[in-house]
RNA sequence: GGAUCGGUAGUUCAGUUGGUUAGAAUGCCGCCCUGUCACGGCGGAGGUCGCGGGUUCGAGUCCCGUCCGGUCCGCCA
């Protein structure tokens, strides 16, 4: 027997027992003749005491941090006990020791605070997994695992697997490509999702079913973003799109209950694409605070259902004037900002990922006076007049961007976004869910001079929106007014669950006739040829019952990252991707050698 | 594809307008220490300043190129 407790679970209770622990040496600290260990496992951290009598056997067997012992003693209450640790009540009076392996001297600190840069612990991620951080994001992943299980499977949903070896039809994202030994010149796919997959279930009668899966994206990648993810994938029949919304607020407050024991009570706001674009700039706007966008002047063609503010803005300053979108948030308790603090501001929506010209601001000075980077234009009333358009109190500081439409709403938007940041009102440990509700169903990709789905193909429009689509064709004169099309109208039956500014969730009433799913190929630009060779298979199946159905799909890496309170997802994955999607640990993605080209057929060429 | 920041001891970093022998902390090694838990004290070893080229009497420092990494934009149905 190796051992008979962990490092994790002794308390003074314990004292007087005989015990074995095996574990692996965090810090040993040598005092005259007696040392302490810092003896750990995954289950916590262990004190043992060598006494004067081991000094002999430590001389011929020295220790070193992360030698893997096996320790043979007596638990006994500490005379100085350690109110950090679970276990520091008791330490184990050492009888006898085993080394059961040693260890060279680890190339950074295994702590909680370690010394090790991104890089480095990636290459020994085997040890950075040991570090108490890293490990309570992997148990944290665990329990959101086990909790969406669990609730997935007391509503009635049935586990599937679908294969990883699929074709390839990228429409979206890059599929990452496997070539075929046994099929030379052919290749699979990895699976973007299961979407096909499931909905083919749901032909097949599955009425609920669910799926913690990876799928595999071939796109630059971010410190949200990897090559390979995970998502709980889930997809139902005879359901409407409120039956899938109701259904997954249950397993998002279930997670939270399980997981973070946190009661989410609260009714999840929903709002509409149009109205999450007009009020925050952004599809997945966060919702833990205000500073709403004041639209104070927009292109009626974008926002057909709203009126200007101030449709008689104020002639003569022609950063307004000249501008097709001003928009402006009303920044609480900043009217003092110094000119140091604006010129801050100007510079970091400058900046090329921001990509303004510039930034006027108002301030609200607490007496009431208003005082702007644009007086000379505006008389005081008038700054007054944009102010209370933006529901600015006395003491607030009006930040007001100008350009291009959709250029100006997204730097809003990220502006909004800093000064939340900035002002601490996103805090990692309050959560705040939200539904984004009717997406549009089309994109218009310029490049491509063709209609894009905005979810993916199989999304299914509005019902009253079907008819727009069938009566009108994609085909469109004049590709800089796109948004004046009839399919730039269409709303989908789509919906976005977001968490705190992230897009956490996503998904859709699917097509599930024929007729209507080859009529959105169509509208994709696809010819029928080419849309039956890429999803014959699904249109067939459409020929045989296929029942109505929608499902939806989350980002679980993701998700336990929010709920972790990171950014980052990286240290959510035991084993990420760095970047550039390369395993460093591994050094992979390799050069494979020319027996294995050869068998595949294979010839790499400008090397 | 683009922007931007970084690469100096095992590690994390500092290094002034270009100027003598490139520093600190931590880790590592040795000695001392019987109640530490970020132990402490004394001593020691440890560097091709990512790589290549250029400017200069002289380059860690300036210039050009290149490689690697972080963050972001594009991209990510």
């Amino acid at each position: 027997m190796y051992r008979t407790h962990t490092c994790g679970e002794l308390r003074l209770s314990d004292t007087g027992t005989e015990v074995i622990l095996a574990g692996w040496v965090q810090t040993i600290r040598k005092f005259g003749a007696i040392t302490f260990i810092d003896f750990r496992d995954r289950y916590g951290i262990t004190q043992l005491l060598a006494g004067e009598e081991l000094n002999g056997l430590l001389e011929e067997n020295p220790l070193g941090r992360e030698f893997v012992l096996q320790v043979k003693g007596t638990v006994t209450e500490r005379s100085n006990k350690n109110p950090q640790l679970p276990t520091g009540d008791i330490e184990i009076t050492v009888k006898q020791f085993t080394i059961l392996n040693r260890s060279a001297t680890p190339p950074f600190t295994i702590q909680d605070d370690t010394d090790g840069g991104e890089d480095l612990r990636m290459k020994y991620r085997y040890l950075d997994l040991r570090r108490n951080a890293i490990k309570k994001n992997l148990e944290l992943r665990y329990a959101v695992n086990c909790a969406a299980r669990n609730y997935l499977h007391e509503n009635g949903f049935m586990d599937i697997e679908t294969p990883f070896l699929i074709k390839s039809t990228p429409e979206g994202a890059r599929d990452f490509v496997v070539p075929s030994r046994m099929n030379q010149g052919e290749f699979y796919a990895l699976p973007q999702s299961p979407q096909t997959f499931k909905q083919l279930l749901m032909v097949s009668g599955y009425d609920r079913y669910y799926q913690i899966t990876r799928c595999f994206r071939d796109e630059d990648l971010r410190a949200d973003r990897q090559p390979e993810f995970t998502q709980i994938d889930c997809e139902m029949c005879f359901v409407e799109q409120e039956d899938i919304l109701e259904i997954f607020e249950g397993l998002v407050k279930y997670i939270f209950k399980e997981v973070k024991g946190i009661d989410y009570t609260d009714v999840i706001e929903r709002m509409t694409w149009e109205d999450a674009m007009w009020h925050y700039g952004n599809d997945k706007p966060d919702t833990r605070f205000g500073m709403k966008v004041a639209n104070l002047k927009f292109p009626a063609h974008v926002f057909p259902e709203k009126t200007s503010l101030l449709t008689s803005l104020h002639k003569g300053f022609r950063v307004f004037d000249d501008a097709e979108t001003v928009v402006a948030i009303a920044v609480p308790g900043c009217s003092e900002y110094s000119r140091k603090q604006t010129d801050e501001l100007t510079d970091w929506v400058k900046r090329p990922q921001i990509g303004m010209l510039g930034l006027a601001f108002i301030k609200c000075n607490p007496d009431g006076s208003f005082k702007s980077s644009f007086d000379k234009f505006f008389p005081e009333e008038k700054l007054k007049e944009i102010a209370t358009a933006t529901g600015a109190a006395a003491g607030d500081l009006v930040l007001i961007l100008a350009g291009a439409e959709e250029r100006t709403r997204k730097a809003i938007s990220e502006l909004r976004l800093e000064m939340g940041k900035r002002l601490e009102y996103r805090k990692a440990d309050v959560f705040k869910l939200l539904w984004v509700l009717d997406f549009p169903l089309f994109e218009y990709a310029e490049e491509e001079n063709r209609w894009v789905a905005r979810h993916h193909p199989f999304t299914s429009p509005k019902p009253s929106d079907i008819r727009t689509m069938i009566d009108h064709s994609p085909v469109i004169d004049d590709a800089a007014r796109y948004l004046e099309h009839p399919y730039a109208r269409i709303k989908a039956n789509a919906y976005d669950m977001v968490l705190n500014g992230n897009e956490i969730g996503g998904g859709s009433i699917r097509i599930f006739q024929r007729n209507l799913q080859e009529k959105m190929f169509a509208a994709l630009g696809m010819s029928p040829e080419e849309a039956n060779h890429k999803f014959g298979f699904l249109l067939g199946a459409f020929e045989y019952g296929a029942p109505p159905h929608g499902g939806i799909a989350f980002g679980f890496d993701r998700l336990c990252a929010i709920l972790g309170g990171s950014e980052s997802i990286r240290d959510f994955i035991a084993f990420p991707k760095n970047n550039s999607g390369r395993d460093v640990m591994l050094d992979a993605p390799s050069v494979i050698d020319q027996q294995q080209l050869d068998e595949l057929g294979l010839v790499i060429t400008d090397l």
